[in-house]
RNA sequence: GGCUGCGUAGCAAAAUGGUUAUGCAGUGGCCUGCAAAGCCAUCUACGGCGGUUCGAUUCCGCCCGCAGCCUCCA
């Protein structure tokens, strides 16, 4: 049975389809002005991991991420480039699903854009406005009035007054509250606009997730998913926006996943202490990147270092030296028992570090069923292969990945001569020889091992 | 100030009212010409103070420390 804890009920909760076997789950996507971040990448991969697991689970799955391609961010950038903000925003788009395809991050359902979505988001604010739950602002733009909405700041745990109390420096005296929110902007002169019934201007931010959601999915859906900074205002906000819009409940659960971290703090574009996914990729190879993600808790924070992003690549060197050498055949037995540790783990609020540590018991006893029994290994195998699948993590072959690097130079021929050359002294017993011939490979970041059997092994560090 | 959440061994990271997490690193052993890998064994824990309990790292209270949100943010 899977549980997922719901950020609105701040419990762990049975997991129930709205219709039986089938699952509707919408993520707040990127904004596209710059490239993604670590932060980013753990969106994509978490839910990514969440989406993986309800197919296995033999849900029918709609999985909807958005691309938020107009907003004040993305049209300062065009202008500082001075590029035209949609090629601007193609640029990104592209960008982003290049790393995203590194991550091995499945493409999602679908993903609308809000540039696509105008007419819902006019059709959304008029509905505001008629039910007087939005209203035109002095300066002409659409502002959302908070007041009128009950259950405001339930999801965040806030309430009204406590936001007031902390109060902002900058009040717009086009609002009638400082908490109401903008949900169509007024163009200013030389900005991208759409025309609508309140002039010439661009949809907030916020109400382009409330038009997009419920275009894919339905007035009420199972799953809303993105990072725990979105909770307030942005999805307080498309719940005010929905259910004041529908009248229906808007969704079932909410799930908010943690921060990556670099010193114990936020990893953000304003603290400008963030790595870019292709900053990365250039010093480690993209699945040691997800394997790292996937270490931690999608809810607890995950620190960013070096030293972490070691670990998880040699936490992948174990879990593919297990599984070098053994044949495994397409459709081979699965043991039962580790695939039931292994969906208990990821039954409980997905969580992969215990499906990790699962995936290492696998590990461990493959490697001590290797030599004596290889049947029962090609089982254990095939199983730490398909469950790992589910994670995104180890398709790639063994003794590929151990030979791997970043920057691919191939001297792999040159390792096998030098291998040769050892083997011959060796042979020799011209240990002398054989142990300089590895010493200079070790040098070159080129780790030997030597079977049984005589042959020799090599992988790099 | 208000509201969330967190504090686990050298590092990372889970679960759990009493029983091995797991990975990396360390120590001892097996294996090896020597290594590496692997296997076996083993050392480091639950922020502090009270309370509930036969028993708490786990539940409750207080304190200390940290992070996040309250403005755009994944």
């Amino acid at each position: 049975m899977l549980k997922i804890y719901n950020t609105l009920t701040r419990k762990k909760e049975p997991f129930q389809p709205r219709v039986a076997g089938k699952v509707g789950l919408y993520v707040c996507g990127m904004t596209v002005y710059d490239y993604c971040h670590i932060g980013h990448a753990r969106v994509m991969v978490v839910f990514d991991t969440v989406a993986r697991y309800f197919r296995h689970q033999g849900y029918q799955l709609t999985y909807v991420r958005n691309i938020t391609d107009i907003d004040d961010k993305i049209i300062q950038r065009a202008i500082e480039n001075g590029e035209d903000y949609h090629q601007l925003t193609e640029r990104f788009i592209d960008a982003m699903h290049e790393d995203e395809r590194a991550l091995s991050v499945l493409p999602p359902d679908l993903e609308p854009k809000a540039t696509q979505s105008i007419d819902a988001i006019i059709a959304m604010v008029q509905t505001l406005i008629d039910k007087g739950l939005a209203y035109v602002g002095t300066n002409g733009d659409v502002f959302y009035a908070v007041s009128k909405f009950k259950d405001y700041g339930r999801l965040s745990g806030k309430n009204l007054d406590d936001l007031q109390a902390g109060e902002r420096v900058d009040v717009d005296l086009a609002k009638r509250n400082p908490m109401d929110f903008v949900l169509w902007k007024m163009a200013k002169a030389n900005e991208p606009f759409w025309e609508s019934p309140w002039g010439n201007g661009r949809p907030g931010w916020h109400i382009e997730c409330s038009a997009m959601s419920t275009c894919c999915l339905g007035n009420h859906f199972d799953i809303h998913g993105g990072g725990m900074d979105l909770q307030f205002p942005h999805h307080e906000n498309e719940i005010a926006q929905s259910e004041g819009a529908t009248g229906e409940k808007f969704v079932n659960v909410w799930m908010h996943n943690g921060f990556v971290r670099v010193d114990d703090e936020k990893m953000s574009k304003s603290l400008g202490n963030f790595f870019t996914v292709r900053e990365v990729l250039k010093k480690y190879r993209p699945e040691i990147i997800r394997f790292f993600i996937l270490t931690s808790h999608y809810r607890s924070p995950l620190n960013y270092s070096d030293e972490s992003l070691n670990d998880a690549k040699a936490g992948l060197d174990r879990l593919y030296t297990a599984l070098r050498g053994v044949d495994i055949t397409a459709d081979s037995a699965i043991d039962e028992a580790y695939k039931v540790r292994f969906e208990q783990a990821m039954d409980d609020d997905f969580n992969t570090p215990v499906a990790l540590a699962v995936l290492f018991d696998l590990a461990r006893e493959l490697n001590k069923t290797k030599e004596v029994n290889p049947q029962q290994a090609g089982i254990l195998a095939a199983t730490l292969k398909q469950l790992s699948g589910l994670l995104g993590i180890v398709q790639d072959d063994p003794d590929a990945f151990l030979k791997g690097l970043v920057d691919a130079e191939s001297d792999d021929e040159q390792i096998e001569q030098q291998i040769q050359n050892r083997t011959a002294a060796k042979k020799a017993k011209d240990w002398a020889l054989a142990d300089k011939i590895r010493n200079d490979l070790k040098g070159q970041g080129v780790i030997l091992e030597d079977s049984p059997d005589g042959s020799t092994s090599w992988r790099r560090e």
